[in-house]
RNA sequence: GCCCACGUAGCUCAGUGGUAGAGCACUUCCUUGGUAAGGAAGAGGUCAUCGGUUCAAUCCCGAUCGUGGGCUCCA
């Protein structure tokens, strides 16, 4: 066994760049009319962009896959040389590839120039590659699409293809799995086939309508989430939709968030705009009155609803859209107290983020941009309680240098999901700038007046994306406690009927969400539907149940029955539903 | 916004230059059945919208709106 694989020897990064040159290769002799661009690793795969005037149709896909395939199978070896820059720049401009060309007059003048060829293909490339096409089994080519020479929509358009690449086969599928069960479970699709939400045309892109089932759920949710903010020493505000513009000229957004903020509308000669933030109006209300340093930390919560103009190609789903609630606050604290008032944010929001079934995360500390407003050492102080504060907590974190907004650094939480994708939902941000603006002060110890530091922060994000993310995590079917409907009563016969009512009510007057299905159906289509529906818990009641007074339950994860009194499954369903018990969350294998 | 694809019944989708079909869902009837689809009948569509080509357009062409995959940006 001579030709073993030596694939195992390479990391993915290398099998993936070097799968894209092999694409590329592939391109070239199928379209030789076509230009070579880049071909970067990306997570899970890889892309390479090229310039044609026509798109390039699946079709294409299955014969650039193939022929692939067959320069694999040719065991060309991968050789790299290093020539001067000029030999670069002429030998790509004679063979009519400009955009290398191009890039290699934007390489560091300092480096090496390195070429990669296998067999009658030569690309520019730093490397490193497999040593030979052998090494390049296991990939696959995904899907097309357009870009932009440089991701500058003023640059000429270039074809994309996506493909991913692996290890070994089984690697491969595994993968491709992954893609089919995120497809699956995806929110849109199943916010239809669950009843959950609509984003309906007549009404407009972007904007949500929550079904009753998807609002039981958002209601859950905000109940959950007003509680806490309560027993954590906040207080809820509502603030109004719309706001003169002369706000959001103080504030600043009209000058640095614009593009964002719907059209003005006029009333009585006054423009008005829908709101895209929450944070003018809290900074008001702590502007009513004259504020002591004995007030602060002030704490104001609202679950906010905001507008903001997307473009229309970014809408997407939940996860992008036009009208969406935040759940919101801004702290106004001394800057003695920042670093614990961070801290207790942190708790909070991991804290609520494991309520839900989230236990992993990557969180960033960003860090002074070029450009930022207040002083070098207030951004020091407030950077350094950031860090402390994560320390203190416990948290690994990863430093973004110059990351932060202008306004202030802030930590991003990204949450892991149960198919190991990150949602970026968490956010506290400080801020010198909006204190500044709106000129809000306290009365400190001494009788001066003090500018408070504000924090904004978020711990869900919006409530739209989190509810999508939700949705995605448990593949529709929500834990009991956040579950539209916890237990749907199945009566056998129209017999059983009686005995079904008088369990729903007892159910409901234990506050417990049920339903019934009086549907002249058989049990075993009831079973089904109840089943697709994802709904935690079935009570099927038949002759044998209305005679010894129990119930037979079937969970919606196990097929088995399992008989019990009424009472006794009550006091299940309120444990579950007290305890936020999550059960096993659906995988794919 | 830009590139490409798509838009047919509530849903999922066939289909044709001579004004349309299936499955599921819905309504009615039969069936009263113990753990993933019992049977029959019926109703339901300006084929996204507007214009053009044509004797004739759901089909071809254009525009608009919307959706999807990306680009870009973010919560």
């Amino acid at each position: 066994m001579n030709d073993k694989p030596q694939q195992e020897t390479f990391d993915l990064e290398t099998i993936r760049h070097s799968t894209a040159h092999l694409m590329a290769q592939a391109v070239k002799q199928l379209f030789p009319e076509t230009k070579v661009t880049i071909g970067p690793v990306i997570e899970d795969g890889f892309y390479y962009d090229f310039f044609r005037d026509t798109p390039f149709v699946p079709e294409d896909l299955e014969k650039i896959e193939a022929r692939m395939k067959e320069i694999a199978a040719q065991n060309l070896d991968i050789v790299r040389q290093e020539i001067p820059r000029p030999d670069a720049v002429k030998m790509f401009s004679d063979m009519g590839e400009n955009f290398k060309a191009e890039i290699i007059e934007g390489i560091d003048s300092a480096a090496p120039i390195s070429l990669y060829s296998q067999g009658d293909f030569t690309d520019l490339c730093r490397g490193p590659h497999v040593d030979n096409t052998r090494a390049l089994k296991s990939f696959k080519l995904l899907s097309t699409s357009a870009a932009y020479w440089r991701g500058d929509e003023r640059n000429p358009v270039l074809q994309r293809i996506y493909g991913t690449a692996w290890h070994s086969d089984k690697e491969l599928r595994s993968y491709l799995r992954r893609l089919e069960e995120a497809k699956k479970r995806d929110h849109r699709k199943l916010g239809k086939e669950l009843d959950l939400f609509t984003i309906n045309d007549e009404v407009g892109p972007g904007l949500t309508l929550w079904h009753p089932k998807g609002s039981r759920v958002r209601y859950l949710i905000e109940e959950f989430w007003r509680k806490e903010h309560y027993k954590n020493g906040y207080e809820l505000v509502f603030t109004p939709h719309a706001a003169r513009v002369d706000l959001w000229k103080t504030s600043g957004h009209m000058e640095f968030y614009r593009e964002n903020i719907f059209s003005p509308m006029d009333i009585e000669g006054q423009e008005y705009v829908m709101k895209p933030m929450n944070c003018p109006f809290h900074i008001q209300i702590y502007k009513s009155r004259l504020r002591s340093y004995r007030d602060l930390p002030i704490r104001f919560a609202e679950l906010g609803t905001v507008y903001r103009y997307e473009r229309s190609g970014v809408l997407h789903g939940l996860l992008r859209v036009r009208g969406f609630t935040q759940d919101d606050a801004h702290l106004f604290c001394r800057p003695v107290q920042l670093e614990d008032e961070i801290s207790k944010v942190l708790h909070f929001v991991l804290f609520i983020l494991r309520a839900f079934g989230f236990h992993e995360y990557k969180v960033y500390l960003s860090t002074r941009p070029d450009k930022f407003v207040g002083s070098e050492d207030d951004w020091e102080k407030a950077t350094r309680a950031l860090e402390n504060a994560l320390v203190r907590t416990q948290i690994a974190f990863e430093v973004d240098p110059g990351e932060g907004v202008f306004y202030g650094p802030k930590i991003d939480i990204k949450i892991k999901d149960s198919l190991n994708r990150f949602w970026q939902v968490s956010t506290i941000q400080v801020d010198f700038n909006l204190p500044q603006r709106f000129g809000i002060t306290y009365v400190e110890e001494n009788g001066n007046r003090e500018q408070p530091i504000m924090i904004h922060r978020a711990l869900m994000g919006s409530l739209e994306r989190f509810f999508g993310c939700l949705v995605e995590h448990y593949a529709g079917a929500f834990p009991v406690w956040l579950a539209p409907v916890q237990a749907i009563l199945l009566p056998i016969t129209d017999a059983h009927h009686p005995f079904a009512e008088a369990v729903a009510e007892k159910l409901a007057a234990n506050d417990l969400r049920v339903e019934k299905d009086l549907r002249n159906e058989k049990i075993g289509f009831k079973i089904r539907e109840a089943q697709l529906q994802k709904i935690p818990y079935m009570v099927i009641l038949g002759d044998k149940e209305v005679e010894s007074q129990t119930v037979s339950i079937r969970k919606h994860r196990s097929k088995e029955t399992r008989s019990l009194g009424l009472d006794e499954f009550i006091e299940q369903l309120r444990t579950e539903t007290r305890d936020k018990t999550i059960d096993v969350i659906d995988q794919p294998e």
